[in-house]
DNA sequence: CCTTACACCTGAACGTGTTCAAACCTGTCT
DNA sequence: AGACAGGTTTGAACACGTTCAGGTGTAAGG
């Protein structure tokens, strides 16, 4: 009686694994929680999870990976129900907040990588290169559809921007200890308004001396960092 | 024929293990460098070192602070030989920069904490509050003597935001890999150009309520973060 | 039915940062 | 001199992430 089950026994082992890291980094926090302690959890021997997993930070890569996936649509229909620039883009980033609210503490620990860029795991480092490209697109889009007029010059450079200014929002709302995250809540919600207000700010003629060292900073930090 | 030398045996261990350490961080970086490599180049017992330091950490915190001790000097003189505000803010950067710039990986390991708040070694922990607040101090004086006018509402925050630009300042130097980190000098040139050109749009009144939200998130992230 | 191949899994072993009970000085008091 | 105290030093031991030489099961080919 071979279950016609589609997974694979193998999907299932590495689901396995996956299922009891995320609950005992919810329960006790990435670093008490031990590969031994997982794999012992998941059913399986230490050198199981390395075959499924190159390391303890990849489980919390697939784990942001597979959170990433499932998240698509409802980032679709929170841009789509959100009228206006600034709307949207709250919207955008308080789905992640949401989604992520269980699980403050294992996406602790992808952040405390930092913007090193040589780590696997930075949200800047070559193999979360597609994961960014498609957060980068999701602001491409608001921008266009949020009405905002914008310098030719600063456009090419606003997806990226706007990225980086919903990856220190989660950084804040991450490391937040307020109750119920209150402070970065009120954060972001200041933080699009004067992102907002810059934006419409940046047409104005006096402030084209400005815009272009500004824009030379985008186009330094995106050199490598 | 006991050296009548003021170090105590004690201190000149210490400075021994503290030496030792940072030259290897220096050579092969501070993953590579073992505990035991550093105890043993440093002619003790492995237990040796953590006597003196809590941890592999502390020694590049201990370097961290004394480094800080002996740039005091030369702030002082870099801000005096500076005219003008934007000026005075590049040159007290720049000395840090001209500091650490044999020890990199040393400040690598240090800046890689992140903004986390609870670890000890993060420049936003309690433990290094001491050591901020003399920086921003510094800050304050370039304020008060960079002949630049601000209003009321804004002023006591301003020393903690230069410190706050100064710390991104150092971070991507510190991971800028262009030769010479030329890169990361060109953000310093332009960073403080912006800064101070925004500080001059402060006063304006029609950026009133732009100001206001501005100091509203200073005063958010200084809460915790 | 046996053999082969290979995906899957095991658990001992390695190197790491860190801890700690015990040993070792060195100066002081009796 | 001997005993004591306490600062200093030792090196084995611990727990961790990780590696790896091998074991196990299963499906295909003969």
């Amino acid at each position: 009686m071979t279950t016609p089950n589609p997974t694979s026994k193998a999907e299932e082992t590495s689901l396995k694994i996956l299922d009891a890291a995320l609950e005992l980094f919810r329960e006790q926090g990435f670093d008490s929680a031990t590969m031994r302690d997982i794999a012992s959890k998941a059913g399986v021997a230490t050198g199981a999870a390395y075959y499924y997993y190159a390391s303890k930070d990849a489980i919390v890569m697939a784990f942001y990976e597979r959170a990433w996936q499932e998240m698509q649509p409802a980032i679709e229909s929170a841009i789509a129900g959100a009228k206006g620039f600034e709307a949207k883009l709250r919207a955008m980033i308080r789905v992640k907040l949401d989604y992520f609210v269980a699980n403050r503490a294992v996406l602790r620990a992808l952040l405390r990588t930092g913007a090193d860029a040589q780590h696997p795991l930075s949200p800047f480092s070559a193999d979360t290169a597609a994961i960014r490209e498609g957060d980068i697109a999701w602001f491409r889009r608001i921008l266009e559809e949020g009405g905002i007029r914008v310098p030719r010059d600063l456009a090419p450079h606003l997806p990226g921007a706007l990225w980086f200014f919903q990856m220190g929002a989660i950084y804040f709302w991450v490391m937040d200890d307020s109750p119920n995250q209150a402070r970065a809540g009120r954060l972001l919600q200041l933080g699009a308004k004067i992102v907002t207000s810059l934006l419409r700010m940046a047409g104005l003629p006096l402030t084209r001396p400005m815009r272009k060292a500004v824009i030379e900073v985008m186009e330094l930090v995106r050199g490598d960092a």
